[in-house]
DNA sequence: TCAATCAGTACCGTTCTGGTCCACAATTGG
DNA sequence: CCAATTGTGGACCAGAACGGTACTGATTGA
């Protein structure tokens, strides 16, 4: 199914939640507006600070923040802090693991895809997705419709 | 790591070689010619052929075909055919499952990430991968550090 | 100095993937 | 008409990866 890690899906989540924050916010207060366990949500700013997409303090009244707003973040980069480099197969680029390289047809040929993907998902940035993250029930069965009908 | 199964990249392969085949071939020759264990290559297969990608021959000497040529065989339709649908999160467009639906803020909004992707990989054929997957052994040293270089 | 908060590590249970095997159906060829 | 060949479908098992948890330490502010 092509899958991405929970974990990102959690961390988009949480910058999106942290993009409307006016001040820093800890991570156990965002855990619970998100409804995600707190152990998880922490493991999750954890990776997304290593990769600077956001900004911890430390020590009392501590928190975090986005280090750049959200239209500045792509979905790309979240992937890439929480999953590692974003490539469809374990056969890639120069990975000289393969054994069978020498009867493989298209060793390593995954490339061109994952450059497909990689650009495709650098052009969506968080901005993107908070605007069409309205909640269902707040939207128009106009909007419902028209959104259903595109896929 | 945005992972695709190992069988989908099985199956290009056998795809790829059965592209070159004239005849039909069966799984067991298949196997032996890209160095895969049999049972494997043949799961493969089975999928493929319920997926209408190659059309197979049973009795003897039966084997399989592909039903189109390498050109007209899109990556997406492989992944789709080994993977399962093209959909990066498991909360995705109508999915009604999310027991947090009401607290999440991008409820189901990695559609148009979803899109770009299958678009992207809709905009590969078999033949693409084909063309660029001249043997490293053929390839000259130039070729090599090229390739390297733009990692 | 103490409390709040992030940082890092280590661990466990569940799930999924990859891989194997077996019984059955279909087709060909003698 | 029979037997050999080949695909079909399902069940099954081991290993790894993921999600989740707990614990200890480091840092900051009151």
């Amino acid at each position: 199914m092509l899958r991405l890690s929970r974990l990102t899906d959690y961390a988009v989540v949480a910058l999106v939640r942290l993009g409307r924050a006016e001040a820093v916010e800890t991570s156990p207060g965002i855990a619970a507006a998100i409804g995600l366990p707190e152990p998880t949500v922490a493991k999750v700013l954890k990776a997304l600070a290593c990769s600077g997409l956001v900004v911890s303090q430390r020590g009392a009244h501590g928190g975090y923040r986005l280090s750049r707003p959200l239209h500045a973040i792509s979905v790309a980069e979240v992937i890439l802090a929480i999953d590692g480099p974003i490539a469809l197969a374990s056969c890639v680029d120069g990975a000289a693991g393969c054994e069978s390289q020498s009867l493989c047809p298209v060793a390593g040929r995954w490339d061109p895809v994952n450059d497909a993907i990689r650009e495709a998902l650098t052009g969506i940035t968080l901005a993107d997705m908070e605007e069409a993250a309205v909640p269902r029930a707040f939207r128009l069965p106009a909007e419902l419709s028209a959104a259903t009908a595109g896929e």
